[in-house]
DNA sequence: TGTATATATGCGTATATAAGTATATACTAA
DNA sequence: TTAGTATATACTTATATACGCATATATACA
């Protein structure tokens, strides 16, 4: 009971909604999702710490990138993520976050970076 | 998404998770949920009445009472009402809120007031 | 008509939580 | 070692919302 009210509150919030969306299909790092949603990095952080804190996603750290995804060994909740999967076809905020997802991989954001700054040091 | 988010947050209450876990099953007066639930009438009522608010759920009357059930003809709402049916079974509260149903219907609750009531009058 | 029952709602209070800004910590690479 | 990038967190403020209690409204029934 407890586990599903979690899942819940924590699907209620559009932020955290989308972030669940986002993390059905592949994992991600913060700087990944904060490009994608285009919001602000704390804002992007807390929001995935309070869902680790609950056990709804879990990380690995590769490097100095902290990599973020579901838990998908609990029986209770792997299905609502399936669920999730399939109606954000039918949410045009879910549908366009997925659409924006190629160009904001973490290779494409370091590759502009670096182009960015070679610009500057050019001028 | 505001609709998913909606139906998200709806859930994320205890009281309004058992509600829609029960009315999953069939259609309940305010009465008789207050009865399965034990919990207060102005609770369970504000509770309804938000839920309808928000589309989830509709009433229709019938004599003094009002009767609430689940709007099932959305489609992004049925499949969730669906999954939480099946989930109940793993959640004890929600499996010990189905146990108690039996008991509780609109007849024996009058039954048994009016066994009360000549009880006291024999007395 | 009066009484009891069913349901809804108003009000005050306590609590949770999201957001922004600034800052701390951890890691990388020159 | 220093500069830059990635991530997390502290603090404040604004807002939402659940709750209990009292009460209003609607219906039924004697």
């Amino acid at each position: 009971m407890e586990q599903l009210m979690i899942l819940f509150k924590l699907l209620s919030d559009e932020t955290r909604l989308r972030l669940i969306s986002l993390l059905t299909k592949r994992d991600y790092c913060v700087c990944e999702l904060t490009e994608i949603l285009q919001l602000s990095q704390p804002k992007i952080s807390k929001h995935l710490t309070k869902m680790r804190d609950y056990k709804i996603v879990e990380t690995r750290k590769v490097g100095q990138y902290v990599i973020y995804s579901l838990v998908m060994e609990d029986l209770v909740l792997k299905p609502y993520f399936e669920l999730i999967a399939k109606t954000a076809q039918l949410e045009e905020t879910l549908k366009n976050d997925a659409l924006r997802v190629p160009s904001c991989t973490l290779d494409n954001l370091i590759i502009r970076r670096n182009m960015l700054s070679k610009g500057a040091n050019d001028s």
